[in-house]
DNA sequence: CAAGAATTATGAACCC
DNA sequence: GGGTTCATAATTCTTG
């Protein structure tokens, strides 16, 4: 037997017995397991977001602190990237740049 | 033989004919057709921001004669979309909020 | 006397003579005028459009030619800004990097 | 006095007593203190990153379990706004699709 | 408060 | 065809 929120049997039976049913299919819609899937996400996403004003913080006090903060995010941006890598990007960007005489 | 700009035989044989290359071969890159590249691409993208702008322009005019933007380009979304699947997002929305209780 | 779309003496006005209408209001929305904003709206963003494909199929080219695409838009980037700007910029970069020891 | 990592005359001072410096001057910047920086926005964007990770995980399990992920989205997005607002929205759009005849 | 930039999310394209 | 990267669209936040 399926166990999708779309199965039909199942959200036909349910209609006699939805008083009782642990999973209080409403519409065919397996409604306590939608509404967990969505309270985990909303939290999730509020710790997300409690981290992502943290990170704000520290920028702003960067900025306060005479520090530019563009090029700390490139700081950022560089270290995630290997430095094999960047050196390849660099030379090749060079070649190019002198190609057309930048 | 290859043809692309990093063949290192036509680059170092380019070295000695530089002035004479059609191609104007620097570092084994072929100058000429990389600034043909890069100022096709920027005329272009010139005419794409200046079209960007016109529409920028209508937005602002709308909004002036008491038009809602934000609705407007929803409406503007819808109609990309056919009919059928407007009705069945829908559907399946109001399906979803009455089994959360919305 | 006021010239928005919600106007409501002029929507309310305009239910008896709706048919005569020049500016054809639809539940007080001035409907000529609001479709022809999306009209507009459609035009611009087609050709938009094009451009943007026109601008795609040139990096297939370049990529077919043996050109890296990603490094042709970092130049196009750096470009788009005055030189003594990108100077700047990586001066304070290479400044960082040294402070941290990259 | 300023505290800025770009004050010149700290710096200057900084040359001679380098090594001493508690906040390890280079070349004009308290590296220490960007290395905190840095530090602990990577730290944070890491437990950003596994949060995101989390979410996209339920999501994938949503979808196997027969729910239509963007319409869970879209539910996500609409819990967001008050229930006035979102009234509010909807009887605009209502309006103006009737307008032009949608 | 409006305009611009920057970040995030969604959709598309490409490779495996 | 599924997953991953890339482009575009939209929202948000900052600045003038």
């Amino acid at each position: 037997m399926s166990d999708t929120p779309f199965d039909i049997d199942e959200a036909a039976s349910s209609r006699a017995r939805q008083a009782a049913d642990p999973e209080s299919n409403v519409g065919g819609i397996a409604a306590d397991r939608l509404m967990s899937i969505i309270e985990r996400i909303e939290r999730l996403e509020e710790e997300r977001k409690a981290l992502g004003d943290d990170i704000k913080d520290i920028f702003s006090e960067s900025k306060s602190a005479g520090f530019d903060v563009p090029t700390i995010k490139q700081l950022l941006r560089l270290r995630k990237k290997d430095p094999s890598e960047i050196e390849e990007q660099e030379t090749l960007l060079d070649i190019y740049r002198r190609a057309i005489g930048m």
